[in-house]
RNA sequence: GCGGACGUGGUGGAACCGGUAGACACACAGGACUUAAAAUCCUGAGGCUUAACCGCCGUGAGGGUUCGAGUCCCUCCGUCCGCACCA
């Protein structure tokens, strides 16, 4: 029988158009069936998809086409994160304007999308950019505004002099503004801030619900959002020594029990106490702007030597009046954190250590460590930050640490400086508020108006939106808006009188922060449609990759119970995705020239294996250098494109080789062998398969009465496949549902050329279940093959089958037999063979008698239907 | 420095709860078909020893628990990731 190739991109078209024509990946927001919402994390809209994005949408789409067959309401929405920054500078550098940058790279990535046969729904697409979707933003933002959760205040951030704009902490490198490299400033300006820090704690709890979450980015936002408790302690000064209108200093400790050991105070540079003292000591004064000059830097600040000054002030002990400690300002010390002072304990610190011993300050030791002995115990250049028994501490010698924390706070809390207490026990978190605020056009606009006289006035919201200006010029750098001849001035809603708007535009994060509720009713007159919003949500798989693992999933996390808690969607609901799945990054080797200059996958040749592996510069005919194996970027070239890939290999093919070999979680190697032997796989299946058409029973034949061995095993090896592949898929193991699709080839490829009862029939019913078994996989394939086993139904319509419980477990079975533990043997023998049974057969095998060497078994450990272990 | 993850053939990896380590794929070798190549099909393969069977060794290293350890515990080595003067 002559087989034609299959023809993947010609016959990809063709499904995927059957698809569009019969709408078939639009969920109804009314619908009886179980819901499920599957998402992949939206793309910002940079020109063309690259690799990593195959694969992420392969995943989701494999998950999505599979909950489908097992009769879910699948809602696998796709849209856009379309604001940003790339797209302001394509304006300045190409002289178009951002929206037309951005539009033009939707409508590119949307057609490469739409050619991998991604079960999307795009009737529900939008673009952040979209002033349907930011307009909402608007309001979202109103409310928060009007509930406390959004606020204005003047903070430090990185300032670009060259662009004019305010830079995230990711966007500094090495001090210097990532695009114009000019040295960043610390400027201080006033900012809108969301008030995250009002759910830390609620943030850190709930880490424990998401148990659906990786381990590892659940640990990374407990990090991030860093939680100590602690007691928070005022320090009397003594007042011979300290500036007028400062009669005490209060500190931050998370080692009360250490205060006996104390030995130095520190407050920052920029503290209160620092700043008048300063006033009067011009040294002082010095040393500080100093510190606060070296602030920049992060490389600096790592190697930066632990520098103090002395201001000459003293602190009262608060357990003992005639105990002076000295005062320092000292560089280590974080005003945004704790109280921006501390005591310092050099015995039980390293860095405190460090700083006493550059200052010649007294090391007293005051925790002993287990096993030590008082009398021998000294500190050297380490301290001992660990738990152990008080020594050289008075009241609290004896104590245990946790014993002894507890001793102090009580005492202080009930001790008095003044009318209030000297000790309060005081949580404290690193997690900061999130400034919000963009000097940027490419953004949603604040809707908010400063008026001289009536201060920040809301915009009302009968006047949103408030849209950004089409005719804004970008020839140079800085705030197109700030610049825009009439945009800012607006009449004061409040007052009529002439005020101006906000021109600062929102973080591309508020974007993503909630546009998975929106895609659940992305036409609604409000923000949410609430009654759309309760059915879909919370998402019950969201997928995309690790790098994303605090930002926009503790943003998201917030902004979703701020949404609650400003009425948007129900109350109750507080985590927005009930599953996250972090996928690893595809990774290519390296190439360059003799030049040195980097070279694409597609300008080499390579030849031979192993050592003598080679490759050849085409352009040239010269030897290239083969380099690592890196993430596919840009800078190293490394690139394959999909649409390279998907119009040779077609879109099954890429889908395939992603899937294969390495576990989702981990970083997947492209290699062009892996895509040949996926390519060669696609046309193993069509061959299969037209085969099977020609020699299994007519469709819809009803079962034999009778089936010989050899159906009998094929239909078996069917229904554990079938059951091991959905049981992977739900797990989200493609790696080994796509295994045991090869394994379960392997049997039908043999059982094909076989004869026996019923085998047309078992054929046939095989046949079927392998095209609905890589359905999600290689969609396409999978419609080309059921329409050749005589079907006219779409197989992306098809239920899963229901795999016979009856078939999946073996009456007879195959154990291990061990003797000492050693395997010697096997035993093939019935599923529920008594354990005598078992030891006595496997005491009959020879090689159990040969192994034992005439020795009596002393005991036998039969493990029913896993193992035999006969001791000696 | 702190926190975490990982370490299995030539390669990617599989192994549910502690129960036959290496499924499946890639690469490789041999063979069939062919004038030849491609494509396809068949066979082989962890290491050592052996003509072969047998046997021994084997999941980064060392130790422990157990009838039995890739899996659990301890120590060490290596790789990767996150945070980093956080009081």
């Amino acid at each position: 029988m002559a087989t034609e190739r299959y023809n993947a991109p010609a016959r990809e078209k063709h499904w995927q158009q059957v698809w569009e024509k019969a709408g078939i990946f639009c969920a109804s927001n009314d619908d009886p069936r179980p819901k499920c919402y599957v998402l992949e994390m939206f793309p910002y809209p940079s020109g063309r998809i690259h690799m990593g994005h195959v694969r992420n949408y392969t995943m989701g789409d494999v998950l999505a086409r599979y909950k489908r067959a097992k009769g879910f309401n699948v809602l696998h929405p796709m849209g856009w994160d379309a604001f940003g920054m790339p797209a302001e500078n394509a304006a300045i550098e190409r002289k178009t304007h951002p929206s037309r940058w951005t539009h033009a790279n939707i409508d590119a990535m949307k057609g490469q999308l739409k050619s991998m046969g991604l079960s999307l729904e795009w009737d529900r697409e939008f673009a952040t950019c979209d002033v349907d979707y930011y307009e909402h933003q608007q309001k979202l933002f109103l409310d928060l505004l009007n509930k406390g959760l959004a606020y204005r205040k003047s903070s430090k951030v990185n300032w670009d002099p060259v662009d004019q704009t305010v830079l995230a902490n990711e966007q500094v490198i090495d001090g210097r503004g990532w695009r114009s490299g000019a040295l960043v400033e610390q400027r201080e300006l006033t900012q809108w801030f969301f008030k995250i820090t009002a759910y830390s704690d609620e943030l850190l709890d709930a880490l424990s619900t998401l148990d659906k979450w990786p381990e590892k980015v659940r640990l990374m936002q407990a990090n991030w959002i860093g939680r100590s408790d602690g007691l928070l302690i005022r320090w009397g000064l003594d007042k011979r020594t300290a500036p007028k209108g400062h009669a005490e200093l209060e500190i931050y400790t998370t080692r009360p029990d250490t205060l006996f050991g104390a030995s130095f105070m520190a407050v920052a540079p920029d503290h209160p106490l620092a700043q008048a003292a300063a006033k009067e000591n011009e040294a002082l004064a010095e040393f500080c702007i100093e510190c606060q000059r070296k602030g920049t830097s992060l490389a600096e600040l790592e190697t930066a030597e632990k520098k103090g000054f002395d201001t000459g002030i003293r602190a009262i002990h608060p357990f003992d009046k005639e105990w002076r400690v000295p005062v320092y300002v000292a560089n280590f010390i974080l005003m945004d954190y704790g109280t921006g002072a501390i005591f310092g304990c050099p015995s039980a610190d390293q860095r405190d250590l460090e700083f006493a011993r550059a200052y010649e300050l007294p090391v007293v030791p005051v925790i002993l460590p287990p096993g030590e002995k008082a009398e021998t115990f000294t500190i050297g250049a380490t301290a001992f930050d660990g738990e152990g028994t008080l020594i050289n501490s008075r009241f609290l010698d004896g104590m245990t640490t946790r014993d002894a924390v507890e001793e102090v706070a009580t005492r202080l809390e009930h001790a008095k400086l003044g009318s209030r207490p000297v000790g309060t026990r005081k949580v404290n978190y690193r997690l900061r508020d999130w400034g919000i605020s963009r000097q940027r056009y490419w953004g949603c606009p604040i809707p908010v108006i400063h008026c001289d006289e009536c201060g920040v006035v809301p915009v009302p919201e009968k006047d949103l939106p408030v849209r950004l200006p089409e005719d804004a010029a970008f020839d140079r750098p800085g705030n197109p808006l700030d610049r825009h001849p009439t945009w800012k001035h607006v009449p004061c809603p409040a007052c009529a009188k002439p005020a101006r708007r906000e021109t600062d535009t929102m973080d591309t994060f508020v974007d993503s922060s909630w546009y998975f509720v929106r895609f659940t009713a992305p036409h609604a007159k409000d923000p949410v449609d609430k009654k759309a919003a309760d059915y879909w949500l919370p998402v019950d798989q969201y997928i995309g990759g690790i790098e994303h693992a605090i930002l926009h999933l503790l943003y998201s996390r917030f902004f979703y119970r701020a949404m609650a808690d400003t009425g948007h969607v129900r109350k109750n609901l507080r985590e927005p995705f009930a599953a996250l799945f972090t996928q690893g990054m595809v990774t290519h080797e390296t190439y360059k020239s003799q030049t040195g200059a980097w070279l694409l996958p597609a300008e080499i040749a390579v030849e031979g294996e192993g050592e003598a592996r080679k490759a050849i510069e085409i352009a040239t005919g010269k030897p290239a250098q083969i380099g690592a194996i890196e993430k596919m970027s840009k800078s190293r070239k490394n690139l394959v494109d999909p649409d390279d890939i998907i119009a040779r290999w077609g879109a099954d093919c890429a889908r395939w080789f992603m899937l294969s070999d390495s576990p989702p979680e981990r970083d997947v190697i492209w290699t062009e062998a892996g895509v040949a032997g996926a390519g060669r796989f696609i046309q193993r299946v069509w061959r299969l398969i037209e085969d099977v058409a020609e020699t299994a029973a007519p469709r819809g034949a009803a079962m034999p009465a009778a089936l010989g061995p050899e159906a009998a095993e094929l239909r078996r090896s069917a229904h554990k496949a079938l059951d091991a592949v959905a049981r992977n898929v739900e797990g989200l193991r493609f790696n080994v549902a796509v295994a045991q699709i090869y394994e379960f080839t392997n049997v039908l490829s043999a059982a094909a050329s076989k004869s026996g009862q019923g085998l047309d029939w078992a054929l046939r019913e095989a046949g079927e279940f392998l095209v609905q078994m890589i359905g999600p996989m290689m969609p396409h394939l999978a419609e080309e093959c059921w329409a050749r086993l005589g079907y006219n139904t779409l197989v992306a319509n098809r239920p899963w089958p229901v795999a016979d419980p009856a078939l999946l477990v073996d009456d007879k079975i195959t154990i291990a037999v061990q003797v000492n533990g050693k395997r010697r043997d096997e035993l093939v023998i019935a599923r529920d063979a008594a354990t005598e049974e078992i030891e006595a057969a496997a005491l009959r095998l020879e090689t159990v008698v040969r192994a034992l060497e005439g020795r009596p078994a002393k005991k036998i450990i039969v493990v029913p239907q896993r193992i035999v272990n006969v001791v000696a």
